[in-house]
DNA sequence: GTCTATAGCTGGATAGAC
DNA sequence: GTCTATCCAGCTATAGAC
């Protein structure tokens, strides 16, 4: 039942090489290139070996959702415990590849329900650590939290972001520059000039 | 050539049919639902009219986008007459049942070139009638240019609009009426109260 | 763990009868 | 315009040899 596992080690080589390779596909080509066939000519292995390590495609799809999910709770970790905890999650948020991956899987959970609550369970756990911190950030910064809900901030930025990172991906810029630099002028004044090496 | 009719009238009643079946599965059970057979199942006729009236597969999701772009460029015509035209846009865009079918396409798009450039051409119609109106109508309000340039607020809208919709659609509402309430609040103080019937 | 072989299905697309 | 029949490709998943 989306368990993932079937069956090898968590960390064996060829289990990692197939879940490369389906991100790469899902990437380059979009969730429905990704075939046991062409994961296992991708990864150099045998189409077999995708049932033996995740049981089923579905399964293989929830174990990339959950690797990635990982990651970037770390990630986010990460940023909120930065000096600046602001302009650290609005480029964490900004980053492309992430995105373009998680938009992948959008799309995917609107016809697969298992992945659908996969994905709302995550969404869970990162918008309730975003807030935690966003909470105790604003107030440290004088905002009144009755104008600015550091419910509503978080959804702003998170909004933005994925929209403009959208619309890029289909090579459309109209606006974003100015968009961009409407939210940087408040992060500026709320934490000053950003500092380098957020990552 | 993604031209689309292949033969048929354009007002032929099986190639509405079809359409309609068409839009049907992709909003309940996703694009990859869309096969010539189950198309034309749902519609009641036999699958080789797929073909005589579009041609391919591909050219049947070009005709069904083409047909809902330009209800939206009509609906949005209509909105940005109106005597509210910031009211009536967030009450357009924020049109669910739109939003899911333009997410299917989204995620089609990825990885079906014709399509994409189908979005790309299309929204860029769509925001070019915004940013006419939206210019006139936040300089009659009085708003600074250069703090609130009329793509920013544009793109903020569509931004907002879009994201609630998404994670709605995943049953996910934690912060939206806050987040509503902040948008509304900035609706009332340049537009005064909301009046009804903006469609 | 990795492979071959294969069952069973669904799909896009076309030819040609009516 | 609408249908039947059909070709061929690709897919998930399993059985079983090595």
């Amino acid at each position: 039942m989306g368990s993932g596992r079937r069956a090898g080690t968590e960390d064996s080589k060829t289990r990692s090489l197939l879940l490369d390779a389906t991100e790469k596909l899902m990437l380059e080509e979009g969730y429905a290139a990704v075939s046991s066939r062409r994961v296992a000519a991708t990864a150099g292995v045998n189409a077999a070996l995708v049932y033996y390590y995740f049981g089923s495609m579905d399964d293989l799809f929830i174990a990339l959702f959950r690797r990635g999910a990982q990651r970037s709770l770390d990630r986010q970790a990460e940023a909120l415990a930065s000096d600046q905890p602001l302009w650290a999650l609005w480029e964490s948020t900004h980053s492309l590849t992430n995105t373009a991956l998680t938009m992948e899987f959008i799309a995917l959970a609107n016809h697969r329900k298992a992945i659908q609550s996969e994905i709302v369970s995550y969404s869970q756990k990162f918008r309730s650590m975003q807030l935690d911190v966003m909470s105790v950030v604003l107030k440290g910064y004088g905002i009144d939290a009755d104008s600015w809900p550091p419910v509503t901030v978080m959804l702003l930025m998170s909004a933005i972001s994925r929209f403009l990172l959208m619309e890029e991906a289909f090579g459309i810029d109209a606006g974003h520059a100015e968009t961009v630099a409407l939210v940087e002028h408040h992060l500026q004044q709320l934490e000053g000039e950003r500092r380098a090496g957020h990552r």
